[in-house]
DNA sequence: CCTATAAATTTGAACCTTAAAATGATTCCC
DNA sequence: GGGAATCATTTTAAGGTTCAAATTTATAGG
């Protein structure tokens, strides 16, 4: 056994922290994620229901929407976070319903280029529209000072999580 | 075209927002879901590298380990925020891993209990400390007071969010 | 008791997801 | 210009996930 508060109490450093003590970390993490869970569900949960479309579609549709003059397989995989193999198979389906075009890359035949068909951003148009009052709804609870120090907080966090991230590799 | 600042300034409500604009909102919803697919990836990848393990498998049994009495299937379904049927499955696959024991409860013939064998309460301990740690690396660059704003301002998120979420269903 | 309703779980179909291996194309560089 | 390394994508296998419908058991009223 080992005396966990041996250690002199130096009231410059953290207090009531024991040596491998990460709890306030580990509640962050629980609640960031319990966030997510919740909001992505009900959004998952209205865009079928309201426009019968699967979420992971809405979020491809939406990086093609940002791109017009279209996109390579690897890059949406890369901005979705997504593997390959992922988007190969969502894009079949989307392609399969019209709503997206595929060709060939002309200057480098192992890539395929992506792009919303008329079609299909008219109907991400509509989606969008809706989708933006449902977070506003979900986050109306905020004031515009609330989201500003989230917006700041969270991006320090995904800067902390990248270098975790990147550094290991390595290995 | 549309002049977007025709609407006179009014010092004491918001300057800078059009009528029918969430921008900021949206873009704090894509940043949470940007923070925490990263972390998750990354802790996907360590469970799965280091213990052989998926997310989802991880998850049910932390759950479990705070019930040491075991815990019905519709129940973990709740806490887990999953569907039913995603709950048997995992579970039966557990069980058969030799992780997790399973019995029809005593009082109701319809519910069944699951709880962790000693077996998958050893592996899921050491699966957890590591875990700890590598969410503490991956906060690293958040300060204490970071870490408690943002534990503040998620609350307060998660209240937004269920109150939209719990006013809709009636319709 | 009997029936209606509710609750806990399972099942089936479709889809999403990943990791790893395979394929085909490009680039580098000597 | 030929070989090695790299890159974009597809494929495969295994698993995760939802939804909705079906099954089984409980519970409440009459």
């Amino acid at each position: 056994m080992q005396e966990t508060t041996s250690v002199p109490l130096d009231a410059e450093t953290k207090v009531t922290e024991r040596p491998g003590d990460h709890e306030s970390e580990l509640r962050l993490w629980l609640r960031l994620l319990t966030c997510t869970t919740l909001i992505e569900g009900e959004v998952r949960r209205r865009l079928r229901q309201e426009f019968d479309v699967t979420l992971p579609r809405f979020d491809l549709m939406a990086q093609l929407d940002k791109a017009p003059g279209g996109m390579t397989l690897g890059e949406l995989s890369k901005r979705m976070m997504v593997s390959n193999g992922n988007v190969t198979g969502l894009s079949e389906r989307l392609v399969a319903l019209g709503l997206l075009d595929r060709r060939q890359s002309r200057s480098d035949r192992r890539a395929q280029l992506v792009s919303l068909t008329p079609e299909g951003r008219r109907v991400f148009r509509a989606m969008a529209r809706a989708h933006e009052g449902w977070i506003a709804e979900i986050f109306a609870q905020l004031s515009p000072t609330d989201i500003d120090v989230l917006m700041r907080l969270l991006a320090r966090t995904k800067a902390s999580a990248r270098d975790a991230i990147s550094e290991e590799p390595p290995r």
